[in-house]
DNA sequence: ATACAATATGTACTAATAACACAATAGCTC
DNA sequence: GAGCTATTGTGTTATTAGTACATATTGTAT
């Protein structure tokens, strides 16, 4: 019957000096939403291993900062935006996943609306990317995009998340535009209806599109206690 | 136009020491089913900042361990199981969630079939204790214990992972009774067959229950198609 | 005025879910 | 072994969600 030895939180630190040598860090995988494309904000690795290749925008998590906090700061250094919905998605971590040493990876995604936001251009190498049309990345980021993108296409239709790749006035026909983009497929126009206005998320604004070259569809909003943004989360919205 | 500089990952290295600060360790979440409750393998805090409280095993990852390796070592340690599910469910990395220092820990959960398998136990701090009987513990392991059932309950209808806490044989009768321990809820029992015989996960023994004080049931075993083990990943199986 | 392009809308079929009741069987007791 | 008890096994109806599919309407452009 072993006789359990009590440590303080400060003997146990110094006998396990050894472990505090692995960095965390977290990426961000931004969609955003474009002329009728997903896109994701990539930024050229400054790596000489991935020359050429994209990365995702991440950092480093600082010894005195929440790891939501560090995706948040990557994110404003990003796109100057603070108050959109981030999510944690899954933490990678294998041991060569990256060169520079052994570093884990928290992956979050996001959402925005590229087109109401300017980018903080610190310089041309950061862009929106098509996410169908990257194959190739460096690190294992193509994987962390993959996973991010699964999730995203699983919660599209359930949870009222992807209002926040669209301007905060939209019709329809854009909103079914996103979510088949996002999918990948084609939706039936009157079930997508259906299904959206069962799920009773949006508010009839009584306002029509102008200057489009056909018949204008009428404008809508989502339901104002529906927002997500900054930190709050918003659970299981039916 | 900012010129890019490349930066070899040597160099990358040595001008971020300051980041290998972190620790980064895995808590699991080892679920068990006994005298039909739900229970979790908890084990005593070591550390006098908790003394008197329950903790979830948990380890930190060694610099060259992937991290699911480090889960399942965690695993194979507390109850000498290798060969079952584990899967993650999220990182936690509040700056001062562990009073040793900054450790960001990712936790994993496993379902355990308690009774054909003897628990390592190395100490008599290590048991298996009612999961709704918790309600402090040690770190933000509450946190973790439930956001781990949340996932759980979400999966359990779904897809089969719940046959890794019974035995290889069982009857319709206890395979609801373990679904009603996760969820904490009662089903009819009618539209619980209809919807798990839907499902086809189920392949007919032809054998009877023994030693019941009552009708037997007729005893089912999960198709071997449909076992998770080990690392395997199997997705979306309706 | 006509052609065009997109909006708006409803019905019939199928699948899944929820509520609900009764006959059959094995062990136990007396 | 008769009767009691506990639990198994099964089916119908009503409701709701999902899928496939066609026609009339409205505004712009020519």
């Amino acid at each position: 019957m072993a006789q359990q030895i009590l440590k303080t939180a400060a003997i146990e630190k110094s006998s396990h000096l050894e472990y505090f040598n692995i960095a965390t860090s977290v990426d961000c995988v931004l969609f955003g939403y474009e002329q009728k494309q997903l896109k994701v904000l990539v930024i050229k690795s400054d790596l000489q291993e991935f020359m050429g290749l994209w990365s995702l925008p991440g950092d480093f998590v600082r010894v005195d900062e929440d790891i939501d906090d560090a995706s948040y700061r990557v994110l404003q250094q990003r796109t100057g935006l603070n108050d959109v919905y981030l999510e944690q998605v899954h933490a990678f971590g294998s041991v060569n996943r990256h060169p520079s040493g052994r570093v884990i990876t928290i992956a979050y995604y996001s959402l925005i609306d590229i087109t109401n936001h300017q980018l903080r251009l610190t310089d041309n190498e950061l862009h929106w990317h098509p996410v169908f049309e990257l194959s190739k990345m460096a690190f294992d980021h193509k994987l962390i995009l993959d996973t991010c993108l699964q999730r995203l296409q699983e919660k599209v239709m359930e949870q009222p998340v992807v209002f926040n790749l669209l301007p905060g006035k939209f019709s329809l026909r854009e909103l079914q535009d996103v979510n088949e983009a996002i999918l990948g497929v084609e939706l039936d126009r009157r079930n997508f209806r259906k299904r959206i206005s069962l799920k009773n998320w949006l508010e009839d604004l009584n306002e029509m599109e102008e200057d489009v070259p056909h018949r204008p569809g009428k404008l809508y909003k989502l339901k104002d206690e529906l927002l997500r943004h900054g930190k709050k989360e918003l659970h299981e919205i039916s």
